[in-house]
DNA sequence: AGTCCCTGCGCG
DNA sequence: AAAGCGCGCAGGGACT
């Protein structure tokens, strides 16, 4: 049995641990059913309908969520009329508020308008339904069948179906990824927590002790400099005040003084952000019910295809060992760490058949160390760590449009490595003179691009840029998203992948990030699980690096690693 | 108190 | 004349 069914839900809430399903709404056919009451023989019978039918509704992550975790039911065969909005949008309404509600789809492929407001819809509560809330709730999947008759045509008619196809089996690893949320180390927390107060309060010393060394008279009432260093304004005014002709607090301005308080500067605002941007938020999204940080993914949050996350962000945890190892494996687990290599620099291999990088890739060395020895003119063997470094910047920076000024200047931040406007012009020249293939698959994509507004990727996903902004910006555009939208593309392939695969291992997937997944799996499969992990993620790179290996590093360790 | 914008900075 | 791309969040500051 196949058949299609238009779905919905209400719920007390928003929280898949706290709150429960109250209300779910099935159209089949013509008939509208409304069920309410759960009983074993209708869950059971529900399990049944929607694990082996079509499942239509908007949004279903969120539904998908409490089934799964109320009543152990899994659907998998789904078309999201929410994110077949935003794939149709080229992506723009992932970033324009409000414009991918069902209340908006509905009123653009039906003219009618749905009463969402919060008195008749704010008590789905398990007591007995007014007139008006079953009108309404059967509403909700009554508009279904013609939002979704529409958007297959769109769909169609873009070519969109082969990227529908990999988010919508994606849905699942989105719910199987939010549910599983992470393990938090509370006693390194605070241990951690103590440290950075103490360096924050060294390093606030340190950069008072110069001010008042430097001359600097208006003191508070411990003799120091009173000034709020996390204000910009009051900064600047301080360091003006000791002679510093600067107009700006902003990092390429304090790299740039010749003056000790810069390094003082910069570790404040390091420790700084450490506490309060992180040690201090994750214990405040620990779940009362799960313990866990259970985080919000937003499968398509970006205009190209990537994931967001937030409350919190995992996909900025800062690479400090001290803070990746808060997310450490529960008991008798172990962390799973698998990351794509290189991979976007391997999409523009692909995709520009640029010879140098294809050989690269082939023979499995190093294309850093390559652009190092080619820009320096000398052999790769004598190429040190710090320029291998230097050059990775380059070849991501070149081959996304950075000029020669930007270059210079995140050179010096970056590396602290100065070098004249010159150098960096020469260096640019050299990098295209070498890889003329690129340069002129660079060339046409940022053309065509600005020419058309948007881009299609490898996979036919669609990327429509936003309105009034500059040429050059577009060409940048152009460069970029057809490989930043693939490689989150491949990502959501494998995540699909996986979550068919690793069914049998009770695995948690506790993090996206770009190109790495991260998993919590029982120590006694962790070797079983990890080469699944690879092979599968692999599997997902080569239906799309057909000229070049897809490369996939997993690391087994009790902690998150990067 | 809430909203908005800005700078600044964490990640890919 | 020159300009890498994509995010979310904290804190300051201006405004209502």
């Amino acid at each position: 049995m196949s058949g299609i069914i238009f779905f919905d839900t209400e719920t007390t809430g928003l929280d898949p641990f706290k709150d429960k399903i109250t209300l779910i709404q099935i159209k089949q056919g013509n008939k509208i059913r409304l069920v309410k009451t759960f009983t074993e023989a209708q869950i059971s019978e529900m399990r049944d309908v929607l694990e082996n039918s079509l499942i239509v509704g908007h949004n279903l992550k969120f539904d998908l969520k409490f089934l799964k975790q109320q009543f152990n039911i899994n659907p998998e065969n789904l078309f999201d009329t929410y994110i077949a909005e935003i794939l149709i949008s080229g992506g723009q309404k992932a970033r324009q508020k409000g414009t991918a509600t069902l209340e908006a789809v509905t009123k653009q492929y039906t003219g009618i308008q749905l009463n969402k407001s919060r008195d008749v819809r704010s008590s789905f509560n398990g007591s007995e339904l007014t007139a008006e809330q079953i009108k309404y709730a059967a509403m909700d999947v009554a508009v279904l069948p013609e939002i979704h008759k529409k958007q297959q045509e769109q769909l169609k008619t873009l070519g969109l179906e082969k990227v529908f196809e990999i988010e919508m089996g994606c849905i699942p690893a989105t719910v199987w990824l939010e549910l599983s949320g992470l393990p938090l180390d509370k006693d390194g927390l605070n241990r951690v927590k103590g440290e950075t107060k103490k360096k924050i309060e060294d390093a606030e010393l340190k950069v008072k002790t110069i001010l008042k060394e430097s001359g600097y008279k208006n003191l508070d009432l411990f003799g120091l400099p009173a000034v709020n260093l996390g204000s910009p304004i009051q900064l600047l005014g301080v360091m003006r005040g000791i002679g510093l002709k600067i107009d700006s607090t902003g990092d390429e301005v304090i790299s740039g003084i010749d003056h000790p308080i810069g390094k003082a500067i910069k570790e404040y605002r390091k420790q700084q952000k450490l506490l309060t941007g992180f040690i201090l938020k994750y214990p405040e999204h620990v779940h009362k019910v799960t313990g866990r940080i259970q985080p919000t993914f937003n499968q398509v949050g970006t205009n190209t295809g990537r994931f967001t996350s937030s409350k919190p962000n995992m996909q900025q945890v800062p690479h400090d060992k001290s803070i990746r190892a808060l997310f450490k494996a529960g008991k008798g687990k172990k962390i799973i760490t698998a990351d794509y290599s290189q991979i976007e620099l391997r999409i523009i291999a692909e995709v520009s058949q640029e010879p140098k990088f294809l050989e690269i890739y082939n023979n499995n060395s190093d294309l850093h160390r390559l652009t190092a020895s080619l820009l320096l003119n000398k052999p790769e063997s004598e190429i040190t760590k710090e320029e291998r470094q230097q050059a990775k910047a380059v070849n991501f920076g070149f081959a996304y449009g950075l000029g020669a000024q930007s270059f210079k200047e995140k050179t010096k931040n970056d590396y602290d490595i100065d070098i004249s406007i010159e150098q960096a012009q020469e260096f640019r020249n050299t990098f295209f003179k070498n890889y003329p293939v690129l340069a002129s698959y660079l060339q046409t994509a940022a053309r065509t691009a600005a020419g058309q507004q948007q881009i299609r990727n490898k996979s036919g996903r669609i990327v429509r840029f936003e309105q009034g902004l500059e040429a050059w910006q577009y060409e940048n555009m152009g460069r970029n998203t057809p490989i930043q939208s693939l490689s989150a593309d491949i990502t959501k392939t494998a995540m699909g992948r996986l979550y068919h695969k690793l069914k049998p291992f009770n695995a948690k997937l506790i993090n996206a990030v770009h190109d790495e997944l991260v998993f919590e799996v029982q120590e006694d499969r962790v070797t079983e699980a990890a080469q699944i992990i690879k092979d599968e993620m692999e599997a997902a790179g080569c239906e799309y690096l057909k000229s070049i290996p897809c490369i996939v590093e997993v690391v087994m360790e009790e902690s998150w690693q990067k």
